[in-house]
DNA sequence: GATGAATGAGTATTCATTCAT
DNA sequence: CATGAATGAATACTCATTCAT
């Protein structure tokens, strides 16, 4: 017998049987039961990381994250199936945490809260610029990442809204403004403000003064400025 | 996520310029002296929008437009150098007037001003909304549409921050806010809400509801709406 | 703008419409108006079967029939979209006869007929054996081409059947011979012998003697030797 | 047809014959010294033939054997050097007796003789079609196992025209009859017959009806059925 | 013996772009 | 000018086989 190979199609789809075939994973593979795997793994994710911030979505080749992670070709193929596959593996272990502020406000006023929610946002927005760009790139292509984006867009706009409706209630928000739309607007307006910040290189604001302002537009807006 | 896969030039990854090109002469060719090839050129950009309106621009092939247009494949080439050629073209064709408001606004009150100006923005973004998406995409890997669209970001950016500070010194507006500043965050707010609005299908809102939202916003923000 | 290119994955099967892809044609593609590509293409069909004839359906490369055809290799796939397309063509265009006799056997005896189409049937595998010999490889995986080959057999049969059913009603076959099966048989001995024969370099037996006794066997099978 | 596809080894490119390589002992490893050993090798054996019978021999992976296996990927290598090495050991291992009727027929009549041998036969084919579909795939691109197959025939061929010749030898078979080339046309007959009954799953013919056909077809064409 | 991670040879396939007619 | 056939650079991907633990 020998050992060199030829392709053949696989083409009897139909008088033989299919291999069962997990699908639903389809985008996770090779599990990392080892320690070694889980390694490996944890450096292909990494090098992708670096890859995509360097190059872009399109222009990454697998090749390169496999030279980045001094791994063969092959063993990419051991653990994810496909540049899709891994990126949505990036974008889930990158901790853009652009909406929860980790240091207690629960005693500041609204303002400050405000204003240190729009410190952290432009914070971490500045910190992962290179990944959230790329994520966005992607997010014109592929619906997955599309799906995940907006999800976290909506979750902002959700906590923007809970919080405003509470104010409203006390009497701190003005009666005609529309919780719901207010919070995509205002939303809007601090990731609209980051990106021409930090995605288009354009005039470069002062970053405190940058979150003043969009604190003094934000509590103006809704009415939390009133004596 | 999928298999497949199509290829596009690397025009210019991403924020990574290079070679010069001197495009503007390059990527323009056979202007069509004759009638018969002003006419083919025109099929071609019309063509040309459709299908990146259709399948975007990654997935629209040089193939995909000469099809549409009824074109032989090699007359493209008659015409354009490449894809990016073409849809410089096409973007070009485009009237996006979002920042222009056509109907006569000088005697309007500054807040009917605003208003009709959101209006105006939000009813343009929706009807080109769709080459409007396919241009955010080819912006995220193509330097010059960046430029294009970054330009636009900014002349609108200064058409509001003149008014602002027009209406500043006129004592209308609060002294504190920064021009500059409001209006690019101002302008992010609209554009960033159209864009939540028309390119990710969220919660859709009512469109004059909207607007009207958008406008209390804005003229609370600077202090248009006191007494 | 500029050449090289990039890969991008064509995920977005769903917020954007795709290509029509007139499916149902798959295998077959470039038309071939011009006589150029006419003559390209029936250069490639005959270079695939030169190419399979010699290395068998499995070992044959894109790489080698476009190597034979002296074509490059982006030309096969504006003609044919897989090997399985092209072997296909391969099949359909090879006038594999091994049923009808040419000369005209109307006025012989049945026993006379008999033999002629059994040396009709002999000499025409002998002469196709090699490609015969990879529709059988084939056939073994490949839905299409095993329905193409059992297509012949049964056709085939069919016309052993029906000769064997007049003969019976004229009283010259047994009258316990199912025609239908006897058919099969028969068909299946002429078949089964000719493989042994050409296929596994078998006992080489002498080519008119084996028609000889293939026949001989066959007419006292049925009945039609008796006087 | 399709497109994915899967790699076999070359182990013997159809007819052209290649590397002696003593075969038999390089095939042949680990041979399972200990109980565990001779398990698990025994596990791997059933597991293949599992695999190979749903999925044909091209289609089957190394890893679904060992997935069937419940074995490590390793572990394989431990007992086979390839796939065709395995492949080699289930044919061996299935007990594929087409040939010899295990019943006493020595006392039977000739033409009862002949009946219980075809019975026999199709009993056999029918039982284990599933296997012989693969070494029918197999033979057509690996000598190894055309040469099994091959002998198989040739035996079948010489125990025919062993018997065939003592009838003749007796007067009960006619004389103008070739025993040889008799013995490989109407073993044809038969084996050619169950491939169309049973792998093509053409027009299903009852069984014993077919025994009795073939049996009848079989007397009648060497002279048996003479009073 | 058993394990499963790592490797890389070997091909298929797409599509922008050129060029002879 | 129009045509469409021909070209080939650029990558993705599979799976048999090896090897360290």
């Amino acid at each position: 017998m020998a050992n060199q190979s030829v392709r053949i199609p696989n083409a009897s789809r139909g008088r033989r049987a299919e291999e069962p075939d997990q699908v639903g994973e389809q985008a996770r593979r090779g599990t990392g039961r080892t320690a070694r795997g889980r390694q490996t793994r944890q450096h292909l994710v990494e090098s992708a990381r670096t890859v995509f911030e360097r190059q872009g979505f399109l222009h990454a080749r697998i090749a390169d994250i496999c030279k980045e992670a001094e791994v063969s070709h092959g063993s990419f193929y051991t653990y994810f199936t496909s540049k899709e596959a891994i990126f949505t593996e990036v974008v889930d272990s990158v901790e853009i945490d652009l909406l929860r502020v980790d240091t207690p406000v629960e005693d500041l006023e609204p303002i400050e809260r405000i204003r240190a929610a729009n410190r952290h946002y432009l914070q971490s927005f500045q910190e992962n610029a290179d990944i959230l760009r790329v994520i966005e790139q992607v997010s014109t292509f592929d619906d997955e990442v599309l799906r995940i984006r907006v999800a976290r867009e909506v979750e902002f706009a959700q906590i923007i809204e809970r919080r405003t409706r509470e104010y409203q209630e006390e009497g701190l928000v003005y009666p005609d403004i529309d919780p719901s739309l207010a919070a995509h607007a205002l939303g809007g307006m601090v990731a609209g403000f980051a990106e021409q910040m930090f995605f288009e290189n354009q005039q470069s604001f002062d970053f405190e003064h940058a979150v003043d302002q969009l604190t003094l537009l934000w509590v103006n807006a809704v009415g939390l400025s009133r004596p």
